[in-house]
DNA sequence: CGTCTTCCTTGATCCGGATCAAATGAAAGG
DNA sequence: CCTTTCATTTGATCCGGATCAAGGAAGACG
């Protein structure tokens, strides 16, 4: 669930804008002063379980810093990851207390949270955030449709430039839709999890970046580390159209 | 988008019920009213196109007979269905002028509709109606991602079963998690459109279905009548864990 | 009636990605 | 330094579903 470029500056709320934004750009001072009083924070380890798919999930809130995901789990140990929240993505379902996925950290990661039932009663008297929520929601539903087409339809090699132009984007400043020329960034996902992001295994996506970076895509000096000497190149490799593909 | 049970029973209003249940569940007389003196029908038939992606959409409403889908298109013509709306379904997408994706009549289809900008008004002045929504496309985006573990990683039988459960569980009352016994309905799409909505081919659906029906998992008298003589024995074939798989 | 057309089925073959297996490299710890 | 561990790469082989191709069944319509 990503940030739309709020339509209003951030207010200055203490050490915690990020979560202010993605809940509530437009909320007026009094709405802001009732947030600040409801949040905490939640830190967790690279690696650890937040939320364990069919468990109460009591809380809302955004991702300060580090990465996330949320993964579906079949009986057989079959692993889709449906979510990957960045800083300033939201997460929790007001309304349900129930999560239907794993929530996982993937590294180091800071939590701003808000406990589910008072955030609820908040929401029902302001319709601001109740209106914000939507639009975040509809804007991660918007992703989840275009991640099927991925899913369903692209090749090995697609999937892979299709998810690097998605992290080379938020490199970029958020959701700029065609970055220029040269950029470099990490890579948050092993191989493993980027593979359980595009339905493959994780040999495939090894061969497909091995063969993005001999065809001269990208050049990997680190393993994790990437640089894109040409993000139309890449982007030429999504199979999407070249005004974007992924715009909402 | 699929609708829950309504928590107070629907209003008498008219001809239109389904819709106001589904984005009004919990109004009060004077909000039903206003909805009441904003709608109006639009009719289409079989395989006519409603809405293109990147259109404008200047309209939000509730499918009251028929099935309409959602697609996505590549450039080179690979197509992946990422919705299927079946009465009460809510379409549209408050505060977002532009679709995303192709919407199509796959049977004849009549909806209930309300001009976007006024819908969009009433919401910011009654929060039922912006929560109801949130609510909805919430149920949208569980569905989303469970499609998503579908298309990621199960193979071409479990897809077909899934599918079938999903339009069993439709057909013995909205949502009814597990159905017991013989169920017979119809199917709504062509082979070519469940191979759409599957991530696979016309032909491979075939084949499924045909190997399904030589293992008695399911009956085809007619091609595009079904019966499934019984229910868990169908279940089985989906991946799912026994529990229902697709509860939100 | 015969002929389109559309939808569906079935067969033969191919290929992209999965699977199985081994090796490399880097970081951590003794 | 050596060993262990974990992420990654690369090779060899296999197989599920795609592709190519043909034929059948049911309307629609002359």
């Amino acid at each position: 669930m990503s940030l739309h470029a709020p339509k209003l500056a951030p207010r200055d709320c203490g050490d915690c804008q990020i979560r202010h934004r993605a809940v509530c750009a437009r909320c007026d001072g009094d709405e802001l002063a009732r947030l600040e009083e409801m949040k905490y924070y939640r830190s967790f380890q690279a690696g650890q379980n937040i939320v364990w798919s069919a468990d109460r999930m009591d809380f809302v809130g955004s991702v300060v810093s580090g990465i996330a995901t949320l993964t579906q789990t079949m009986e057989d140990g079959r692993r889709q990851m449906v979510g990957m929240l960045l800083p300033s993505d939201f997460v929790g379902r007001p309304g349900r207390a129930i999560a239907p996925y794993d929530v996982t950290a993937v590294t180091d990661l800071v939590m701003c949270c808000f406990r589910r039932k008072p955030f609820e009663e908040m929401m029902a008297t302001t319709p601001h955030v109740a209106q914000r929520l939507l639009e975040m929601t509809l804007d991660e539903l918007d992703a989840a449709r275009e991640w099927m087409l991925l899913l369903g339809r692209k090749t090995a090699r697609e999937k892979i430039a299709s998810f690097l132009t998605i992290l080379a984007r938020r490199e970029t400043g958020l959701k700029a839709k065609t970055p220029k020329g040269q950029i470099s960034f990490d890579l948050p996902l092993t191989r493993e999890e980027m593979a359980d992001y595009l339905g493959l295994t994780l040999e495939t996506v090894s061969r497909q970046m091995s063969a993005l970076k001999r065809d001269g895509v990208l050049e990997l000096e680190e393993k994790r580390r990437i640089t894109v000497p040409n993000y139309d190149r890449l982007a030429e490799e999504t199979g999407d159209d070249a005004d974007g593909g992924m715009l909402a």
